[in-house]
This record gives structure tokens, sequence and C-alpha cells, in this order.
DNA sequence: CAAATATGACTGACTAGTCAGTCAAATTCA
DNA sequence: TGAATTTGACTGACTAGTCAGTCATATTTG
């Protein structure tokens, strides 16, 4: 844990840094698109795609195993990449962790955010935001990130908080706006809910975790289940 | 694991060490309760007492630092007893894990099957039963448990396993006959909440999680939430 | 005192992090 | 242009440690 002392080291390599802004940059350009036919990889995008296998590799490992059982030398087999590597893009193994935590975060981010753009009653947004909360999170990968924060959360006090600053707050906070509206627009009744957004997260977070625990042996139709939730904060509206 | 070489020690040194053990000895001597003026240990009891300390001082590094960090060197001192005396009481370390989430299980068993015993509205049960539930587990060591679960459950599926048998199956089973029998006494309109006992419960676990993620920083008021949540189920009831 | 227990120094397996050296790509030069 | 030179991303053997589990020795008990 506390090993690496301050050491005596100055680095006359001034180099290193600029590793960062070019792979930054390229970044965007990554692999997906490969509707082009040549593809010439320069340094700077070889290098911008190691370090998006490296993150991957780690997610897969993190994801499999946790923080502390995680080896580098496996992250390093599955990116296809010498131990090495990884030190030439992450400062250690817990810069690697939360970066990628929180690479894999922006995406919920925007999710959320995106919500309440649509149009329709509140009932609709929760809806369907439900049926994407399960297709996208629930039952994927990203479901697993979550349940990582769960679990080492509590020992990487900064990886919390970094989570509770960008996801959650914001989370709850966009989940209050839709309460409020659906309350001044007389769809939620009880006024109080808007002082607990929680409460209307939370069993799809249950089902999160539902499914990374329990899923294989007792599977959860966490869909219906979150309907259920719905008709109680909104009313019966059931065709029945 | 296949360890067992033939070894070819010699260890000449005799010498010092049993000052050590003779302070070891009194400083693990301490113990709690001298309620009673006599007490006089056989040695069964004082096993028992041995295996005792280790649980609980297991319980407390397993919850502070996760199964892969935790070191028995550290549980051994926190129990006042040497390593070796571990493997005396415990095949590994992950026996000692499994028998600590085991023991510390028994009493929220306990908890769960005693809540419909008592009598009154079905909401005035699960009121109390809300109640006790944060004072006693969301903000407390059983609650690091519950969260211990989460984290390390996909690593153990066994333990994953017998939390759900034990735990999960049998508490869940208790609240859907609550839930039947609150939409018997017409308490509760939606019939369907009796399908996702889970919704019940799913705030409850929430305010587990973030009291021990975000706790620190943004207290929450579990027991008005949980009120909150009763509002939805049985319809308000606020005097206002 | 012999048996039962307890101890903690020790071992071996394993791993985070380092760094001197390599070589393909980029750049400069003639 | 194409040979010479420079760059720096990458490698993987290595260092310095960590820790689960063992066992010879010491202590306690009946």
């Amino acid at each position: 844990m506390k090993t690496a002392k301050a050491k005596s080291r100055k680095i006359a390599t001034a180099s290193s840094a600029n590793t960062r802004a070019v792979a930054g940059s390229a970044g965007g350009a990554t692999s997906a698109q490969t509707g082009r036919p040549a593809k010439p990889p320069n340094r700077a995008e070889r290098a911008a795609q190691r370090r998006e296998a490296i993150i991957t590799a780690g997610l897969d490992e993190f994801t499999a195993r946790g923080f502390a059982a995680t080896r580098l030398d496996d992250v390093a087999r599955r990116a296809g990449v010498a131990k090495g590597t990884i030190y030439l893009h992450f400062k250690d193994k817990e810069a690697l962790f939360q970066e990628l935590v929180r690479t894999a975060l922006v995406p919920l981010i925007g999710n959320l955010a995106a919500a309440p753009a649509a149009g329709g009653s509140v009932r609709d947004i929760l809806e369907r935001f439900a049926e994407t909360f399960v297709r996208e999170i629930a039952e994927t990968k990203r479901g697993d990130i979550v349940r990582l924060i769960v679990a080492e959360g509590a020992r990487f006090p900064s990886l919390a908080d970094f989570y509770f600053r960008e996801v959650v707050s914001r989370g709850l906070a966009a989940m209050r706006k839709l309460i409020e509206s659906g309350i001044a627009r007389g769809e939620i009744s009880n006024a109080r809910l808007a002082d607990f957004p929680q409460i209307v997260v939370a069993p799809a977070l249950v089902a999160v975790m539902w499914h990374g625990l329990f899923g294989r042996h007792a599977p959860l139709d966490a869909v219906a289940m979150l309907k259920v939730h719905l008709d109680l904060i909104f009313g019966e509206r059931r065709v029945s």
C-alpha cells in the first residue's frame, strides 16, 4: 500500500506528459468506425488504442475480481500489452481503477441528463427511463461498475466522492426536478416524495444488485417490478 | 497451495521470545464484561472465547478492507492471538470469512422472522420494522456485513447462495406474507405488490448503501425516507 | 509429567512497480 | 528521394517487498 516512497528520482524525461495530450486528442478518432478501407495508425493513434485496450481489460478484470485481487499482469495480458506499458499510461493500479470508473460512468451521466429532454407525462418519462435502465445498465457490464462502486467505495473515499459528485447528486437532482414536475402536473399526490428521490431509484438499484448476486439462480423481472413501483408512485393505471 | 517442501531449517536462536509471550498473554487476558465475580474458564470455554474473538476481529478487518486485502496477521493481533491460533479454529482464510458472515447473519434472520409476530396493522408492523432496521442494521456494523456481501458475493458464489437461501428468500417470503395480509385487510390497494416484495425492502437497502458510501458527506434521514415510502404503499396518512 | 494448546519465526509463492535496452516510426539531411 | 539520425513507445526481467500457511518450540492444563 504505502510502498513507493517519494524516491529521489527526478525524471529527466520531460517527455511522457505529451503522451496524454496526444492520446487525448486522438482519443476521439479511436477505432470504431471502419468505413475507411485503409487505416495506417500513426504513433499517437496506436498509443490511444493501447490506452483504450488497457482500460477495457482493466474493466473486465476489476469487475471480475475486485480491486485488491486483480493482478496487473493479467490486465496486461488481456490488453495484449506488457506490464510496463500500463505504467506509461497510468501512475499506478489505483489510478487505472479510478480512470476506468470515470470513463465508464460518463455515459451514465449522459443518460441521466438526457432523460427529461423527451416530452410526455412524467410517468411516461420514468417508464421509459426504467426500461432503458434495465436494458442498458442492470443487465450489462455497466451494472458491474455500479456494484464495483458499492463494493470498493468504502475503501476508496475519493472514488466514492467522485461518484457522488458526478453521478449520484446529479442524478438525484434531475430526479427531484422530475418529481416536482409530476407534483405540479397532479400526477404525483405525495409531495414529500420530492424530498427523497432515492425512493424512486431504489428498486432500480436493487435490480442491479439482484442481477449480479442472485440473477443466475433466481431471475427477477426487473421491468415488471419497476412498473409496479411506478404504480405506487403515480397510483395504479393498469388496464387490468 | 501446493507448498509442503522438505525444508532445511535449523534455528539456533532459542533466546528471547518468551518475554514476548508473557506480554502477549497478558494483553489477551483483557476481555470485557466483568459483572461476574468468579469466572473459572476451563479449556473448552477459553477455546470458545478465542474463537469468538477471532471472528469478531475478522469481522472488523474484513468489513474495513474486504476479503483479499485483509491480513490474517492483523486479525490475529486484533484478536489478541497468534496467527497460528487462527488455523487451530479455521481451515483457512476463506473458511474464516464464510463462518464470520454466517455467524453475523443469524441475528438478522431472527429479526426478520420475529417481525410479523407483533400485532397491529400491517402498516404499524412495517413502520416498526423500518425503525428497527435503520437503528440496528443500516447504521451499525451489521450494515457493513450487507455491504460486504454485495462486495464479495460475486467472488464467492457459495456465500451469495448461502445468503440468498438463509436471508433473502426467507426475508422476502415473510415480507410477501405481510403484504398479502395487508391486501386482505384492505390496507394495500395494489395487489401486484405481493409479486415484488423487493420493492418494500429496496429503500432500506439503499439506506444501508448510502450510509456506508456517502453518509459522512451527505447524511440521509433514513427513517423519514422509509416512512414516505410507506405512504406510497399504504396511501398517505400524514396527520399534516 | 504428558497431553493439549498456543506461539511466532519462517518459508515459499506471488506481485506491484522499475528501468535499461530495443526498434519501428518520425524527422532531418544531403 | 532515400539514407542517416533521432525519438519515444514498448518490453520484460528484475527488485523489493507482502502475506497465507507451516511447524518446531514453548506454555498451560488436568
